[in-house]
DNA sequence: GACTGTGAAAAGTTTCACAGCT
DNA sequence: AGCTGTGAAACTTTTCACAGTC
């Protein structure tokens, strides 16, 4: 494997991989972020890919394989400093850095969302609020003013906003899409139960209980349908 | 591939699949149930490979190699009928079926997914939920009277409830996951921010919003990590 | 002519297994 | 002795391409 170009043991390189990351070690970085980080609130310096397998449910190999995408992190014979992994892991995310973001949608769901404390502790800062519902407009939801949709291409660009939430009817979802779009927001967060369409450059993933409850249905009907006994907990 | 063993082509077979099916085409068949759901609400009663390809932003060979694991729904030369492939695609998911539904943790979160209106048009039916706190036992939301979790057992019992929806604190949730288990859940959709471990047999998904941001960022950082065009919308 | 269903090829992903560092 | 990093092997998943049916 070409393994990398990036001076990663000098200390917090920046890492830049020589080779495409497949994007389905993108999506573990996250989980792998989250167990350091409770490892390290948890006082543990030092951990290993079998201590980080076993919490993650993924084997050891796999980790080291991920990892090695982007550097040489561990010590043969000792394994990973959480801390030094955890800042490596958050720098390649991405997580370093502070990122604002606007929801769209100012009804039950939107409201939820806007008083959630979750995202800022992660440097996701909910930033502004749009709705096209003139009763909704002035409101101080989460601490954010809910402003018209008229203004979104003007905030988006004030507030460098590049992420969105879009918590809209499906009706509307792909439309609100496609303005945030066109306002130069390149990540979406979408909680309608549709299959949003964006260009290529632009990324979404989507936030659908029901499709996470149908894709369990499956395994819970007669036929011995267990499969693995892994339980790819997406 | 030895294709199938059902007679799917005598009208919906329960087409029992002689292969084990890949979990990965299974956590697809939601979405083509639901695009057809939509096109069968648009009149459309006969569509084809490529036109779901298109609504679902996969190839059409995809999809084809896809329902190939469950029979043989489409004529050649002519397509899929959307009613029939719909009737099937949901008879394999289980989806032909009610579902009994337990939310444990009647917060700000298990309020909202109580109140969702979402679920029960697709079959699931939220009919018990359970809170530690004295002041919420009792309450009724969304149409359910909140049990504290000492009564669990029974009610899962005496309700057929093999599905619960996990909105406790995530200091909680494990705990309260491993309870859930014991009285025979075999289903858990979960939405606190932790690796939830379970059993063989059991399966879970996790709803987490931060986790999906974070997957993202990474494209949204300077080197040109755009990667495909294509767009797994997650 | 159009489109499915499917073996076979290609691409992608995971796991193995071990050299090499601590 | 213990554990990483990594080529190579094994396995999985996707895509191709075309025979067969409508």
């Amino acid at each position: 494997m070409a393994a990398n170009l990036s001076d990663s043991s000098s200390g917090l390189g920046s890492s830049i991989p020589a080779v495409e990351v497949p994007e389905v070690v993108i999506s573990r970085l996250p989980q792998y972020v989250r167990t350091l980080t409770q490892l390290l609130d948890a006082g543990v310096e030092v951990t290993n890919s079998q201590q980080l397998g076993a919490q993650l449910q993924v084997t050891p190999a796999q980790i080291r394989k991920d990892l090695s995408y982007f550097g040489r992190f561990g010590k043969q014979g000792r394994g990973y400093r959480v801390r030094r992994l955890l800042t490596e892991l958050k720098q390649i995310l991405g997580l370093d850095s502070e990122w604002n973001v606007a929801v769209v949608g100012v009804g039950r769901l939107g409201n939820a969302i806007l008083n959630y404390p979750g995202f800022n502790p992660d440097g996701f800062h909910l930033v502004a609020a749009f709705d096209n519902n003139p009763n909704n407009v002035g409101r101080e939801v989460g601490g954010v003013s809910v402003q018209p949709m008229s203004v979104m291409a003007e905030t988006v660009a004030a507030r460098d906003i590049t992420i969105a939430i879009v918590a809209v009817p499906s009706a509307h979802t792909q439309s609100v899409i496609d303005q945030l779009v066109e306002c130069g927001v390149r990540a979406i967060l979408n909680y309608a139960p549709i299959n949003a369409q964006v260009p290529a450059g632009v990324r979404v993933r989507s936030i659908d209980p029901v499709l996470a409850l149908q894709s369990m249905t499956y395994y819970l009907t007669e036929p011995e349908r267990q499969s693995n006994g892994l339980h790819p907990a997406g």
